[in-house]
DNA sequence: CTATCGCATTAACTTGGGTTAAGAGTTGTG
DNA sequence: CACAACTCTTAACCCAAGTTAATGCGATAG
């Protein structure tokens, strides 16, 4: 038994169009979420509207909401789609009780949790040691296709800056 | 079979003066440290030979470098012991290992890499949403004992900001 | 075709933090 | 004790980014 099996026995496919919400923020969502096509925004809003985008997701790649699906709490972000997706999700739950009668399952819940904490782990570098500037340019290095895809708005969320800032960036290393 | 088990097996408790050194940047490190008695910091060392703290870590507490222990690179970070410590160090692989023998031990790797994923989320949320003041004000909530214990030049390092700029904020927060 | 809406750019002004440097405690050590 | 090393605060100045607002540019709807 593996996760491929079981998304097959208890996972759900589903197909969300362009500005769908698949979950929002202070609800649960006890799901984890499998990315087969399209792209999709995980945001935090807070109290006075601003949001501020937490990562972009694409194809190949999973998202759930720790806090939700772990330790049982609301989410604290909310997940749209920026295009028309396809998902398959599978409950939390599951996997932690199989991860309990199979040993390949935990194994592969362990090494998802690893990549996710490397990602984790280099987001927190580049906010505690890199500008703005320094940001941006490494996200066009790494994932220039995002650049293409999403608005400057989004980009400049993503990054900790207003739009307006993110121009001036752009401006600045294009021409310097 | 669980890992309080394998502590005793395959641990290997070490005491560190104030200033030494566990591990530094850029060498290997392929061990689970738990932290019993003392305060270690860990930090980045930027190529111009600024310093910026990536956490504090206490009593009771764990700490490893992935990249280096799971990904088999050199260490992103370097570890250092701002008191008297005592710590038991484990090799990551015998995690590994075990864990593909025991399921308990696969399930304790799994929650503490889950515990360790939901605080570098915490802290990505709180570089992505929150002012340099706000952090300040969130760390004197949440772990006051760090403040007294630690130099301002550490506490800004783990801020993201400047000594100089956690003095203004301090002065700003405290009259205001 | 035109009106509207959302996105990107730019300008003007404000503000928070970086940089440098000086001065006042503290701590530790010979 | 005296000196050195370090910490913290404060001031002065600069720059990056926030804020607000105006403009131009598609895209889409009517």
């Amino acid at each position: 038994m593996n996760i491929l099996e079981l998304l097959k026995i208890h996972g759900k496919e589903t197909k969300h169009r362009k500005g769908e919400h698949v979950f929002k923020q202070g609800e649960l969502s006890k799901f984890l979420y499998f990315i087969h096509s399209g792209l999709l925004k995980a945001y935090y809003m807070s109290a006075d509207g601003k949001e501020y985008v937490k990562s972009f997701i694409t194809a190949g790649n999973s998202i759930c909401s720790l806090t939700s699906a772990f330790a049982g709490k609301d989410c604290s972000f909310s997940l749209v789609c920026l295009e028309d997706s396809s998902l398959t999700r599978i409950p939390f739950s599951v996997l932690v009780e199989y991860g309990d009668k199979f040993h390949q399952v935990s194994r592969q819940v362990n090494d998802m949790l690893l990549e996710f904490s490397m990602k984790k782990e280099k987001r927190e570098y580049q906010f505690l040691c890199l500008s703005a500037e320094q940001r941006y340019r490494v996200l066009m290095e790494e994932q220039p296709e995002i650049l293409k895809q999403v608005t400057q708005i989004d980009i400049a969320g993503y990054l900790g800056i207003t739009p307006v800032a993110l121009s001036r960036i752009k401006k600045r290393t294009t021409v310097g």
